[in-house]
DNA sequence: TTACATGCAAACTGTTTGCAAATAT
DNA sequence: ATATTTGCAAACAGTTTGCATGTAA
């Protein structure tokens, strides 16, 4: 049973990111119940919480590493904290401004149309999508 | 001619703002060149090469005050500056993620379909749409 | 004359970093 | 054994605020 290692180390090391506790905790949190969106605060409180000895710039710098490795995606709403999104593939988001909520919307059927041609020597390296939403 | 007042100071007075000194500077530096994008440091640094006696405190304020009155729109646009649209109407932008820079893209015939029902209880304030570049 | 605006410096928030101790390989 | 990671506290950037002074009405 030697070579047994769970998903998760692998998909750190596949990721060039050595699997330490702390590393394994948060990516365990993160990837593998459903999409989230987190903040660092959040992410660091629910760490303490589950015993996880984790200090707040170590959560920093582990979103840092995990954006960087293409595991989470930062979110741009204007605001105070950044937010981070587990879910990476092609997606838009609804912006809850009565209480900072953020929900995935799945992309199938939602098309943007009409963009303009884009500057000389660039080229499009994604679309975002945020539906703001505000109580009715 | 005692009643002559500048457009701007009207419509300063009109959004419920004092027209002083710094406000009116402000205003115009922002609102009678065509359509900008912003920040409270850049703004500043523009304030005072044009020798308006201005703290960056008062930037802050005013952009804030301005935003508040409807004057200007902020963009959400992840990283550490907050940046402010002087064109508050609907429209959508580009986003050179290779230096950081914004271009509006005009709304007309540009168009978001399919977006799923919202949430109970919720109605869409607006959709932004950020087109994200990088060099070919 | 009175309420509001400004400037300054200090406070504050979210985030990053330097360095010594701890850990993964 | 060695390079990497961590924690802590201090540093940092952008932004806001308290208070005395100045200005608009």
């Amino acid at each position: 049973m030697k070579d047994m290692f769970s998903p998760i180390q692998d998909r750190l090391r596949r990721a060039g990111l050595r699997p330490t506790l702390q590393r394994v905790a948060l990516a365990e949190m993160l990837l593998s119940k459903g999409d989230r969106h987190v903040c660092a605060e959040d992410l660091h409180a629910e760490a303490r919480a589950a015993r996880v000895p984790v200090s707040l710039a170590t959560v920093y710098n582990t979103l840092n590493q995990f954006k960087a490795a293409g595991l989470l995606r930062e979110i741009a709403i204007e605001g105070e904290r950044s937010y981070f999104d587990t879910n990476t593939s092609n997606h838009f988001h609804f912006f809850d401004q009565a209480n900072g909520e953020l929900l995935d919307i799945e992309v199938d059927g939602v098309q943007v149309n009409g963009i303009p041609e884009v500057p000389a020597g660039k080229v499009i390296d994604r679309v975002d999508v945020v539906v703001r939403l505000k109580n009715a």
